[in-house]
DNA sequence: GATGAATGAGTATTCATTCAT
DNA sequence: TATGAATGAATACTCATTCAT
């Protein structure tokens, strides 16, 4: 890669990183493109070399920022020390990680929930948008491979999974509404143990 | 009610009902309060003498529209022939019915889902915003007092099934995707079923 | 009087005292006719019963106001004690109470200093808006008449007084720019005084 | 100096110039921002890449064209061939000079007068706004200086002047009131050298 | 006289997008 | 590639004035 690619390559990412910063704190429709370039230090022109309006780098984002949820969660998962945690046992643990990030960046769950469509969650979890984009696909494949359990459709089951979550810690997190995150979250966890089990395939012994 | 007062009420409704086929068709952004008054018949100046601005009358058409759909819902279920369902079922009942709703208007889907933060839900299930709003909630505690099982947490309960349905159902009735909203009935009748479950008071026998 | 003429003066009084009241803290080009009418308690179409517009209640304020100063000094003045005062002395005098006045009350001199047009002066000075408007012209004429020496042009010599006070003292009591007014005040008090001597015709003895 | 920027250039004179025109003819409040930018020939945007709103191209106005009047002034003055006139006689030369100005140019007095605070005046008299805008301030001291009289507190002194003149000119020049310009002057100029006098030192011999 | 709902022309301001340099 | 001045359509909101009751 030249310097020339490396240039670009800066550009591209102060933008990238300068809109996210701004869609945080201001929302999507408050930040205009000339707020972007302005704190990017980038001409106005410049923009639209690299993307075709807010909305496309808007996109873009939410990808990638729900995709190192992920990373992060199973990164934190596949340093834990103990043995052969179940199939149920590791998504809540994954689905606890990344509500504890949410907790930790509040805004950061302002900028992605409402927006986490499935078209684009499946996205970000399965296509690598940027150069190495983190495949969560592959990984629930691979839990479910190793578990000992079967599922029928799991494909509907994870979508499940994601919507209850997704939906049931915005407003707790954000406002404590109706009630605060600490509390709902055992209730949280025994919903999607539930769930995970109503998809499960009793095998006859 | 003098001539003077029908007047009154009736530029208003004609501005909510215009807004309301806007904002399904076209969106709330894409939608000006130029739009509105144009296709509503009244001047601009008349708008902001009942609405403060696009997102106050924004809400108070969430808020009505959501509350339809569950007086719609609790109709249909008081009309039920049968004998003394259980609580689960009454749930289970009432969901499938505002699904049934939705899936026949999903308009009307495209323009509540997003928006349906537990506040204005809260607000349009149990405060009466016109003259005679229904009230959810009320039922909803009536359901609970009938039932013979005993529930801790209703509030928990009863926000954490909203979210699930309102979430998990948005993008199989608009887009079929990941699976059509028929496909997927089933499965999210059983979860909601383990939901209530969960929350169930054993009793001692 | 009969009640519906008091019901009448009620009504007029009462926008005239809102009027002032709004002129004075908020501007008049801030002022619109729907906060006089809402916070005097009158419908809207009843301003326009007593008033051509905003300016015509304004100007008659300005007119009303700016003749109370000149009552209240003629008054202060009239109860003094002494003996004979010059002519020199009187007007002083009458200077002084009026600074007195605004310095008590800046937002009066804010609401009156800028508009007040030699024609607006004049006719708040001579001729009577309301039943009993105070008139100034007329106590000139006499302290002149009173006066052992003799001036020419004595409608200039007004003028350029009223000029020089009301243009010199507004900068120092509303931001003490560019000094404070009781700083100013003895240069200001000779300089009219050197004015008046500019336009005394020296009499042969 | 590329042609970018000297197009820069022309377009915001070119907003100056007709705001300036518009503001003399129509006033400020009765002159909108489509007005200047349809007269002047630039997009409604473009105003914005130059001036905060009305009252900043106002605000730069007023500094500029009075500036400009003292600026002819002390030019005139400089030109005379006399002698060594004394201080007295250089403001006298000095307000004639401006009085004669705003004579020939009512417009202009109109749109400056009214709005000549102390604040924007001393602005316009010591500090270049633009480029070279000139400076009374300095020539002020330095006419004080070359003075063989001394003045105490020479701020106030031209503080009251120039409120003095600037009143008392206003209404004689543009509406003849309460008598023409050229009656009044010869008392004007009689009082100004009166109040000079007050401000003077007397020395001992 | 008194009301106040209705009007709609008018204004400031924003901002995505273009294009000559 | 990169720039950033220029654009002008679009939009929210205000408010003096009218007039049927």
């Amino acid at each position: 890669m030249g310097k020339l690619d490396d240039n670009k390559k800066q550009k591209q990412d102060a933008l990238l990183e300068t809109a996210f910063q701004l869609f945080m704190t201001k929302g999507i429709s408050k930040t205009s493109i000339s707020d972007i370039v302005d704190r990017a230090g980038v001409a106005k022109g410049t923009f639209y070399l690299y993307f075709k309006d807010k909305y496309d780098i808007y996109d873009r984002l939410i990808c990638h920022k729900a995709s190192e949820l992920f990373r992060q969660a199973a990164l934190e998962l596949s340093t834990q020390p103990d043995g052969i945690p179940s199939f149920e046992d590791r998504m809540v643990f994954i689905i606890d990680s990344i509500l504890n990030q949410l907790i930790a960046n509040p805004d950061l769950l302002k900028f992605i929930s409402k927006n986490l469509s499935w078209g684009i969650f499946k996205t970000a979890l399965s296509t690598p948008v940027y150069n190495e984009e983190f495949n969560f696909s592959q990984l629930y494949a691979n839990y479910l491979a190793r578990s000992l359990e079967k599922y029928s459709q799991p494909e509907i089951m994870l979508f499940t999974i994601v919507e209850l979550v997704s939906s049931v810690c915005y407003s707790p997190i954000l406002y404590k509404e109706p009630v605060d995150i600490e509390t709902i979250k055992p209730y949280l966890f025994a919903n999607v143990r539930s769930i995970i089990r109503d998809f499960r395939i009793e095998v006859e012994k």
